[in-house]
DNA sequence: GTTTTTGCAAACTTTTTGCATGCGG
DNA sequence: CCGCATGCAAAAAGTTTGCAAAAAC
């Protein structure tokens, strides 16, 4: 029996630092170019798989087939409003016990995660 | 100046066919497996893409990188329940009047629609 | 020193584009 | 007819995989 462990690599911690430098779901490519290219995109990939896997990120999509990711800041889920016309996205917060409630009452289903996206215009773009 | 217009055409009819066949949504390989390839992948993609556009199908994404669309029956719009193991997908209604003043009073976005889908495990999976 | 991780190249999947041919009204 | 739509081939975009070399511990 050998011991095993994730490493906290230059590549990795490189990562994280640019999850947490936007507060908003950014793609691999841009993380990438946030990093200017230092870490292969490879390994971006795998980096977000792995923090996909051990919960410190999640993963979202705004119907552009981009996969996003976000730090889960002390464990607070949140919703998004996405501006349809310039990108900008602006990050929600919402009591959805009621919702819940509600679609456990309606279906047998087990309900594990819930994603809730808004789309429309921002400030600026009205 | 000349008369444009929209055909009805037969692939198209056979796209729309498939589409209510199927009574959740769907992507373009599904759509063209259960035609058998009778209809070109792309004419399949172009054709979604202008139903989309006149508003009679919706667009989700699941998170496994594909698009999916479903028709719009009679402008009811709703959300889904999909389990995570065996990919069965469950339609569900919600009134969301709440939840969208909620958002509303919140921010100043000018809100045009959302997305709203619930992930867990179908009855027989649980 | 041994295991985990990285970078590079190549593959794969889904979707899009260009263009000549064909169908619809 | 004549324009819109189709199929085919090829490309694009995003993501994944295989493997040898490098970095952690």
């Amino acid at each position: 029996m050998t011991k095993i462990g994730i490493r906290y690599t230059k590549p990795r911690k490189l990562i994280f630092k640019a999850l947490n430098h936007f507060s908003k779901p950014v793609s691999a490519a841009e993380i990438n170019f946030y990093l200017k290219n230092k870490i292969d995109l490879t390994s971006i990939y795998r980096t977000l798989e792995l923090m996909k896997k051990i919960n410190i990120i999640e993963e979202t999509e705004f119907g552009d087939g981009k996969k996003r990711y976000e730090l889960m800041k002390n464990n607070k889920h949140h919703h998004h409003l996405v501006c349809e016309n310039c990108g900008d996205v602006e990050n929600i917060e919402m009591k959805e016990d009621n919702l819940l409630d509600k679609v456990k009452n309606k279906s047998s289903f087990l309900i594990k995660e819930h994603k809730l996206e808004f789309f429309g215009l921002c400030p600026n773009c009205q």
